[in-house]
DNA sequence: GTGAAAGCGCTAACAC
DNA sequence: GTGTTAGCGCTTTCAC
């Protein structure tokens, strides 16, 4: 059996209470008293038991969080931000991959609050596949939604501002003097797609660039989808566009590659861009001209939002929409 | 506050025992009180509560896994495998990342064990700065080591057989006449970088390769540390080996990217090999020849030690070594 | 088949 | 400053 306070308190020769004030530093004990549980617990091997002082005390100072993919890059650097952030209040970051399944999402998300997280960061998968698992989640425990969110507002949420980003990369193309443009995306519905569509859609009519049903490529958010669609392009001939607008840097990647292993010269032939920033982005041949994510910045609005005492003005559904910054590389 | 098992008892009109036993399919129950209790649940929104459950149970069927680096897509390679195989098994896995960091990875594992995780799988991040650490976690619950692991053989291993991995590197590299090769891995001290510094050296010697204490360049798993690297290499001019072995993909990447950057051609000025094939290696200019870690088989055997009963041979320390697979692409 | 009661290991009143 | 007491919400004997 693992050694508990009362073995701790046993052997120092107080109080259970005692011994917890000590290892909980939660109250101001005797030096006696403060050495001897001191020492009965290295002896001991006390670790504690979290599940135990979680029901106790009624929160575990552990917050969840969901992504789609964790083999998408930009998750983890998503991850990675939040962690960071986290940190500096002592709490511990429980990650659960969802792979892009609404079920494992849901489980994960049950669990996460059977589990008593003080709170959750999700990015659903897919729109309104997710939303019932989500609005669930959040009747139970505070929650933000980071980078995608479900339809209806039934949380917070902190994304990116992807109007502005498709302005920025479409403004960019016009620069280059490019009249017509692709756009490859994901098929799933999810908000991140949605607004990136709608907002190249937008974009190119205010820059006039000429769009066509026939240069919207639907995949999912892979390389390898992404070289699906950059063959498409590449049969297409003379007819193809002299862009083609990826809704994320993983589609980009593989769109230049198939573009690239059909003969065409980027940015020459076709100009490229992606969405998000990826370490990787600059290191494909050609380097991807993209928008970057603040990532750090998004981190930090999801932990303000979580953290935000129930008690203040719980306006649910506030849309925190951060500016991306162009990055231009040789792609376009 | 939640609802909690003696709400949905007091609605459903029977004893906290039987609406227990309906809830966790525990016993059989009449079909009366069933109906009843189940109605009782969804109609509270009841969620149940994790903690105290585990509390008794004392178990949470969960498992925790520490990374060296979640940016690092190997790592999240292997996660992906564990998660997948224990869904199986109905349990889920809390994610943690140590940022490179001997402190946060020990805090990390230190939460874990508070927390009644069911088990443990960790790659530690550096060998003996380790060892305290993951010695101690081992001693509260089953812990087994993945990819990496500390020095002392505390607790099971399963990973790659890096010095095969090696010898199907240098081997290709032989087969294509390459006559000296230099090498490029993390300087941090940890079982794979020994084994893969060890595995070059001696299967260069087997092959006849010359190496040379100049050609070896330590950085850390990062592209951004293979470009220095490459840029080393470049640099060197006809000094330079007719090859270059990298200790990982990531490391290979970067170096790619600068041998390419300073004129040279790939692999008929140089050579160039990486370890992992992640799914990024494929789509490096030129693609690159590597060497596949089967994560699949890994999250396999990694759990089946793991769910090993205590009662069985503990011997602690068992090591398995999995084979690699030499994948050919463009660069070597 | 059902319920009363004990208790998992800890913390928070509330005395002293 | 210290200890006693009462639970947190659940599962599990043990009677009935």
């Amino acid at each position: 059996m693992a050694v508990t306070l009362a073995d701790v308190a046993l052997r120092a020769g107080v109080s259970i209470t005692t011994a917890s004030r000590v290892l909980a530093r939660s109250r101001t004990v005797s030096p006696g008293a403060q050495a001897a549980v001191e020492r009965a617990a290295t002896e001991l091997g006390y670790a504690g038991n979290g599940v135990a002082r979680a029901l106790r005390r009624q929160r575990t100072d552990a917050v969840g969080m969901v992504v789609p993919s964790i083999r998408n890059p930009f998750f983890t650097a998503l991850v990675d931000a939040v962690e960071r952030t986290l940190q500096t209040t002592g709490r511990v970051l429980y990650l659960c991959d969802a792979r892009d399944d609404v079920e494992v999402e849901a489980r994960h998300l049950r669990s996460l609050v059977a589990r008593g997280v003080d709170g959750i960061v999700v990015s659903p998968c897919a729109d309104d596949r997710s939303t019932a698992a989500v609005v669930e989640a959040a009747a139970h425990v505070p929650l933000v939604q980071l980078d995608r969110h479900v339809p209806e507002p039934v949380a917070d949420w902190v994304g990116l501002d992807d109007r502005v980003a498709m302005d920025l990369v479409v403004g960019r193309l016009a620069e280059r003097g490019v009249r017509s443009a692709g756009f490859v995306t994901a098929s799933i519905a999810n908000s991140s797609t949605r607004e990136r569509a709608a907002g190249f859609a937008d974009a190119c009519a205010r820059f006039g660039i000429r769009t066509d049903p026939r240069w919207t490529v639907p995949a999912a958010f892979t390389i390898a989808d992404g070289v699906d669609a950059g063959a498409r392009f590449v049969e297409l001939g003379t007819d193809r566009p002299a862009a083609v607008v990826c809704a994320d840097d993983l589609l980009a990647i593989g769109v230049t590659h198939a573009l690239v292993a059909g003969g065409l010269r980027i940015p020459e032939d076709v100009a490229v861009t992606g969405l998000d920033d990826l370490e990787f982005a600059r290191y494909v041949t050609p380097p991807l001209t993209t928008v970057r994510q603040p990532t750090t910045r998004m981190a930090e609005e999801v932990l303000r939002l979580l953290d935000r005492a129930p008690s203040t003005d719980r306006t649910p559904g506030v849309r925190i929409a951060l500016p991306p910054a162009l990055v231009v590389r040789a792609s376009a």
